[in-house]
DNA sequence: TTAGGGTTAG
């Protein structure tokens, strides 16, 4: 589509560089009654909206305009005054129809505002900068942005120059798409055609569609930009940036931005700037930070709030600290922060992975009782922690309720519950389950589904019927990844099928996939199973030269299987090296150490070395510790 | 007296 030469030189210079950009960009036509938005964009005979007279002589009707269109609230109401409007002889101003279309807008009735639209070129009704923007922005959020580009060049036909806020809605809506490349393109393009100078809000739209494909560099790159062009940041620009780096680890790059941000710019952070960071630095353990910028919040006198109790609630949880957790609840409510959903889903899990499960229904009906309504991930706790304690009667009514409270259960949930199945031994009604997930739910299964069925086949001893799913799955071209050979080397080895598990992992380099520390583990261990100490021994050194460094179960792997087979020479050796590097010996493990030094069969100065290696109990990690006032 | 971005938690 071409948009033809409209009257004034800046129009004429405009349309050019937006011929240029269709290279770019594919503009479909807006087809939905009966003409598309294409079509209208290459008719002529339009009326411009500056020659509507109808807006200096205004009916009674439009004497109050602020109360009119603030009584809309219903389609109905909307459609009907908008009747009423196109019917008018004069036409109302441009100002009332975008005024209508924006409260359509507001109320997310998105489609409904283009509809108008459209029957507002029929009209024609008057259209300006402001029009176009509103319904660029509908299309954008509806996902149409091509649609935009469509507006774009319709309102080019009617003398509509694109200004900033019209592109910034263009790109807002490709990075709402994930077309980030072709935000990329166009906002280059804006620069270069000297289209329109960014301002602010531009820069913060590309900024998030950056940081949202997981680049920080550019990002950073554009903030340098708005320097050169003298454009100001602000604490959106800089907190963007900062909750990326924090999300990649990067904490110590977000807090030097944060610095820069205060001391060279001058920008005071807010609560989002000081949560990102906070998470940050809970994901690091990094809890005397944490502390700190509680305090230096408080000084600043910016409260935390839901998201910041939450997120901290949720940080504790996972420590296993659930009961300072609660305790932190109890602050946020003082503070007249209510916690919602994600609060108490955080504090239900906690106690869940604790096994504490008297405590997780107390939370959960505490928070019924206060009208929050659980959701699938609540669920999904609760069921997690009555599968592993092997209370698969309990998690299945569990599930029933889930069905009957009318939500939906998802991937996890079938995940949860398959793996509770296959602990108790139940595989006949796993794969009824695993059936039934696809067939009735729709709900295809992900890696760890097939990870979880693998392994609770192998654990059943099912492994012939775990290899044959095994290969259809790679028919299916599913990730035939290292964890899934992992979980069958090991399945095989330990179902009496060590030629098997040898096939398996002789099999990994024609597939490309390295074994990692696991997979040695489970390899040797089927070595020292089969009495084969040198193969494990050979092993052991082959995976060091990989670059794979050995773990506390690699050691322990090998001591076990080298005492078993009364193999006594290189167990001096190997306790050494697991002192040097910090690593522990397992009970059972200490439990052969030992009995093999009182029948004599080893040396008993190995006692000293081995005292070292028992791990020690009751050394809490630190933990964040805050005095709340 | 009508338009754009607004960043943070499970």
């Amino acid at each position: 589509m071409m948009i033809k030469i409209p009257k004034n030189a800046a129009s004429f210079m405009l349309c050019n560089a937006f011929n240029k950009l269709q290279g770019t960009f594919t503009v479909h036509s807006f087809k939905t009654s009966n003409f598309s938005f294409s079509e209208l964009a290459s008719q002529t005979i339009l009326t411009p909206f500056h020659s509507n007279p109808a807006s200096n002589r205004e009916s009674l009707l439009f004497d109050h305009p602020r109360s009119m269109f603030e009584k809309i609230t219903n389609f109905d109401d909307a459609l009907k005054l908008f009747d009423e409007m196109t019917q008018r002889q004069p036409l109302p101003s441009v100002v009332k129809f975008t005024q209508l279309l924006q409260a359509l807008t507001k109320m997310k009735h998105y489609s409904c505002s283009i509809n108008l639209f459209k029957q507002m070129a029929a009209v024609p009704a008057p259209v300006n900068v402001y029009t176009t923007a509103i319904v660029i922005k509908c299309c954008c959020e509806l996902h149409y942005t091509n649609q935009g580009f469509a507006i774009v060049a319709y309102g080019l036909k009617r003398g509509v120059v694109p200004n900033v806020c019209i592109f910034n809605t263009i790109l807002n809506g490709l990075i709402l798409e994930d077309r980030i490349l072709e935000a990329e393109t166009l906002f280059k393009k804006l620069i270069k055609g000297k289209l329109c100078e960014p301002d602010v809000v531009m820069y913060n739209t590309m900024i998030k569609g950056l940081c949202k494909v997981g680049n920080n560099d550019t990002p950073i790159a554009l903030l340098r930009l708005m320097d050169e062009r003298g454009c100001e940041p602000n604490v959106t620009t800089y907190s963007t940036i900062i909750d990326s780096l924090c999300k990649d680890k990067m904490v110590d790059d977000a807090l030097k931005l944060f610095n820069e941000m205060i001391l060279h710019k001058g920008i005071l952070p807010n609560v989002v700037t000081y949560t990102s960071l906070i998470h940050g630095l809970c994901n690091l353990g990094r809890w005397e930070d944490v502390s700190k910028m509680l305090k230096e919040m408080e000084d600043k006198k910016i409260s935390p709030d839901v998201l910041t109790f939450s997120m901290l609630v949720d940080a504790l949880c996972k420590e296993g600290k659930v009961d300072d957790a609660k305790a932190l609840m109890n602050i946020m409510v003082k503070r007249g922060k209510d916690p919602n959903l994600v609060t108490y889903n955080s504090l239900i899990d906690g106690y869940c992975l604790r096994g504490e499960m008297r405590k997780a229904r107390e939370v959960f009906d505490s928070m019924r009782s206060r009208g929050i309504i659980p959701n699938v991930i609540t669920y999904n706790s609760l069921l997690n922690a009555y599968c592993k304690n092997s209370k698969i009667e309990k998690a299945m009514l569990l599930f029933d309720e889930i069905i009957e409270k009318g939500l939906k259960p998802n991937v996890v949930t079938y995940n949860t519950m398959l793996h509770g199945l296959y602990r108790v031994g139940r595989c006949k009604d796993a794969r009824e389950l695993f059936n039934e997930m696809q067939a009735h739910n729709r709900i295809s299964p992900d890696a760890c589904t097939y990870r979880i069925v693998l392994e609770g086949l192998c654990n059943n001893h099912q492994v012939d019927e775990a290899l044959s799913l095994f290969r259809l799955m790679g028919e299916n071209k599913l990730d035939l990844d290292i964890v899934v050979y992992t979980i069958l080397i090991d399945g095989a080895s330990k179902c009496g099928k060590p030629e098997i598990a040898k096939a398996l992992f002789n099999e990994l380099s024609i597939r490309g996939l390295h074994p990692n520390v696991r997979t040695y583990n489970v390899m040797m261990g089927c070595f020292c199973r089969e009495g084969l100490v040198k193969e494990a021994k050979e092993l052991f050194l082959q995976m060091e030269e990989m670059g794979c460094l050995p773990d506390h179960v690699t050691y322990n792997v090998l001591l076990q299987g080298l005492l078993k087979n009364e193999q006594h020479d290189t167990i001096e050796m190997l306790l050494k090296e697991m002192d040097g590097q910090y690593l522990s010996v397992d009970a059972s493990t200490l439990s052969m150490l030992l009995h093999h030094v009182s029948s004599g069969s080893l040396d008993g100065t190995l006692l000293k070395l081995i005292g070292k290696l028992v791990p020690k109990k009751g050394m809490d990690a630190p933990c964040f510790q805050y005095r709340w006032r």
